[in-house]
DNA sequence: ACAGCGAAGATTGAATACAATCTCTGCTAA
DNA sequence: TTAGCAGAGATTGTATTCAATCTTCGCTGT
């Protein structure tokens, strides 16, 4: 695709950091939907994988943990996360809180170098949604919530993005979980209208399009479903 | 004081969990400022404390670092964190963003046992005030913040609820090292305030008071300091 | 046939052992 | 005197070992 993709798994960092590496390496599985929600992730099996001990699989596994991508249940191991609906709903309501404000925000510091940059990220998510094949999905899904991550960086506050960086990721487990539609075509156009909207120094309405566009992928969310029905009635039971 | 602090570091939780149990005493050693930014803090040493191994406490310092009180270098050991000036701003950038619209948040969902509990923390804090010597003034640091956090269970978002405990933690420290006032009095009458509002059902006033009371708390900093002076400057040579 | 129990195997939790890196002290030499 | 270096000690990073818990499978008895 462009060349805003030759981004290597880690680039800059030191070859230490093993477990950070792990964690990335999973994030990055989650996030692409490459790991159901659900799967065990047994230490050992990770560690063959990987190559390192066990000591080091439990470190990534705990910040997986701490950033709600896993779930860690003591004696029984760590499995990819599962969101509830209810959970789905924090989520979203904690982006609806976060993202309009910083949309503006970011519209305040925004230099052309930015703008060159989000244009050649929407270009890249045009050229993924014409491309075929579930890799092509997967990438696509990715450079979905990397727009929301670059507005992020554009705003320059290092702790909020750290904070989409998780609400993305986990983002993107609960619309595994609950997407109605292809989950994926929904947002390209609303993303360029905030574009638009940035170049133009419109914080107002880079907000409320922000806000706008995650409605709308709440909106294609069925969290209706296993809501702790009596069982009887999810049965189907006569 | 009021019967709102029977509450021993570590209540309901099964006795597991050691590693978060050495986390919360950090915790709180951090926000009522009984460590000091910049404390090493040795794995051998913080084990033979509790009487836990080195894994253990591995485990505890690694979440500390990140939810950003606790700063670790590789082969060099873990410090209580010194949030940079620049820090310190985005922490109150974050704040400015998430707490009006929560507390608005709160107005929908409060209810009357919410109120009562909010007037007893008012009264908690008022009678913290009134006390002299310094465990009352790290008492009073302490319920300041939970004031917040109290707030944000109102508003019943458990993802904005474990973000604004890294945020008032991390307020702590900007304030333990940026502080000017006694910066702790500063506050209490515009908690009041915002309670009002509150239970007026009246949320726009809440967000709109809650946006000045941080406004106010940051003002009472001081981060011209250490802004990285070419240490010429900083030593005031002449 | 099936509920209940028990031991074996597997998996995680924690402590210890070992390796790598850093820090600090004291010596040497310019 | 001081810069530079070498080595001992201390500290962290990782692997390994041991203990505790859970899961599974098969057995027994009703």
């Amino acid at each position: 695709m462009t060349i805003a993709d030759r981004k290597p798994v880690h680039n800059d960092r030191a070859p230490e950091d093993r477990a950070q590496i792990i964690r990335e390496h999973f994030r990055n599985a989650i996030i692409e939907r490459r790991l159901a929600p659900g799967t065990k992730l047994s230490e050992s099996e990770v560690g063959g994988l990987f190559d390192v001990s066990r000591t080091v699989v439990r470190s990534a596994l705990q910040m997986l943990a701490l950033e709600g991508l896993v779930r860690s249940e003591r004696n029984r191991g760590a499995f990819v996360a599962t969101p509830s609906p209810e959970e789905a709903r924090q989520i979203f309501a904690a982006r609806r809180l976060v993202e309009p404000g910083m949309a503006a925000s970011a519209c305040d510091r925004v230099e052309p170098a930015d703008i060159a940059a989000l244009r050649r990220h929407l270009r890249s998510e045009a050229s993924l949604m014409a491309e075929r094949g579930p890799s092509a999905r997967r990438a696509e899904i990715r450079a979905s919530g990397e727009f929301h991550l670059l507005l992020a960086s554009v705003a320059g506050n290092d702790i909020l993005y750290r904070f989409l960086e998780e609400l993305t990721a986990r983002s993107s487990l609960v619309i595994a979980l609950y997407g109605r539609s292809g989950a994926s075509s929904c947002g390209h156009d609303e993303h360029e209208g905030i574009v638009v909207a940035l170049e133009a120094g419109d914080a107002r309405r880079a907000a409320k399009l922000m806000l706008q566009h995650i409605d709308h992928i709440e909106a294609d969310l069925d969290l209706r479903l296993t809501e702790g029905l009596p069982l009887s009635e999810a049965l189907h039971l006569p």
